[in-house]
DNA sequence: CCCCCCATGTAACATGTTACATGATTGA
DNA sequence: TCAATCATGTAACATGTTACATGGGGGG
C-alpha cells in the first residue's frame, strides 16, 4: 500500500468514482502532489481491486465506478488512525496532509483531534532536533548557505506546527457549538 | 541526471570524497531528505563515473576518492544556473534547497542572488495560484479539512518566500562589506 | 581472537514517469 | 463528419528501497 493507494481509497470512500474521476481530482485540486498520470492511477486501482479493498460496480448505461468493500473500509480506518512520527513530518508532509483532508469523512472527531495534536507534537520534536543540530559542533563549520538551508527547514516546520494549532482551534469552533 | 546525482556531484565538487563519506553527509546532516542507503548512492556514483562527470582517484595507501572532471564541473554549473519555476517550488523544495546550499561554493554571488529572487518570485506565483483557487467555485464546496490542507500549503509557501527575503538580506550583509 | 564498524556492492522488488495505443462521445 | 475530449489502458524505462553479501581493520 503506497500513499497514492490510500489517497485513492479515501476518495472512493467519499463517494464511488471512476478512474477518470479520480485522476481529475489530482489534476484540478492542489491537495498533495500526486501525479494524475494514467500510468500511476490505473495500476494502483487494479492493485486495490486485486487486494479486495474496492470493487468495480457497473452502472447500467453509465460507466462503472469503484466502490469500497468492508475490507477497504477497515484498511482505510486503520490508516487514518496511524500515529504521526517525527519522520513523517520531515519526509512525508504531503501524505500527512492527504490523510488530514480525508479524515474529514470520519464521524469521530477524536481521530482528527488526535491527528492534529500528534502532528504538532511531531513538528516540535523535529524543531527540537534541528535546534540541537544547530548547537552542535558541525554547525559552526558549515558554510553559511547550508546553515540557511537548515534554517529553512526549521521555519517551515514551525509554520506547520502553528498551522496545526490554528486548524484545531478552527475545527473545535466548527464542531463545538 | 536525478536530484541525487546532482547532490553527489555538488558534494564531490566541494572536496574529493569516497562513497562512504558521501553517505555520511546524508546520514548526519538534515540537508534535504536524500536516502543514504548504499542501494541508491553507489549506483548513482557509478552512473556519474560512466558519464565522465567524476573519476575515482586512488589515494596511495588510503582509499580512493571521487574527484570532479571538467565535464562534471560544467554540468554542475549548468544545474546551478537553472531557472526556478513555480512547479519546482510546489513539488521539489528539497532539490531546490540542496541547490541553494551547493551554490555556496560558486564564486559568483550573482548566481545566488538570482536564485533567491527567482525562488521568492516562484513562491509568490504559487501563492497567487492558491489564492485564485481559494476564490474559485470549487472552494466553497470543499470540506473544511480539505480547505485547511490547502491553507497549509499556502502558509508553507509564504514562509518559504519570507525565508528567501531574509536569506538574501543576510547574504548581502555577509558579502557586502 | 573475535566482534563490530568501515566500506562497497548486488538482487529482488515496488513505484512512478513518459509516451504511446485504443475506442467512445460529443459538439461544431 | 471531423476534431476534441472522455476514458482506459500498456510498455519501456528510471529510480529508489530493503535486504543481503562480502571483505578489511581496529579495539577489547
Amino acid at each position: 500500500m503506497t500513499p497514492l493507494s490510500y489517497a485513492l481509497l479515501g476518495l472512493v470512500h467519499q463517494e464511488p468514482r471512476s478512474g477518470y474521476a479520480l485522476r481529475k481530482v489530482f489534476e484540478t485540486t492542489p491537495l498533495g502532489n500526486y501525479s494524475s498520470s494514467p500510468g500511476s492511477i490505473y495500476p494502483a486501482l487494479k492493485n486495490l481491486e486485486k487486494s479486495g479493498l474496492i470493487v468495480s460496480r457497473p452502472q447500467g448505461t453509465r460507466k462503472a465506478v469503484f466502490v469500497m468493500t468492508p475490507a477497504g473500509r477497515q484498511a482505510f480506518e486503520t490508516w487514518l488512525a496511524q500515529p504521526v512520527t517525527r519522520d513523517d513530518v520531515a519526509r512525508s508532509m504531503d501524505a500527512l496532509m492527504m490523510r488530514f483532508a480525508l479524515l474529514h469523512d470520519h464521524p469521530d472527531h477524536g481521530l482528527t483531534r488526535c491527528f492534529l495534536t500528534a502532528f504538532a507534537a511531531a513538528c516540535r520534536e523535529e524543531m527540537a532536533g534541528l535546534d540541537a543540530f544547530m548547537s552542535g559542533e558541525m554547525w559552526a563549520q558549515m558554510p553559511l548557505q547550508s546553515r540557511l538551508a537548515v534554517q529553512f527547514g526549521r521555519a517551515t516546520t514551525e509554520t506547520a506546527a502553528d498551522w496545526a494549532d490554528g486548524a484545531l482551534r478552527q475545527l473545535e469552533t466548527e464542531w463545538g457549538g
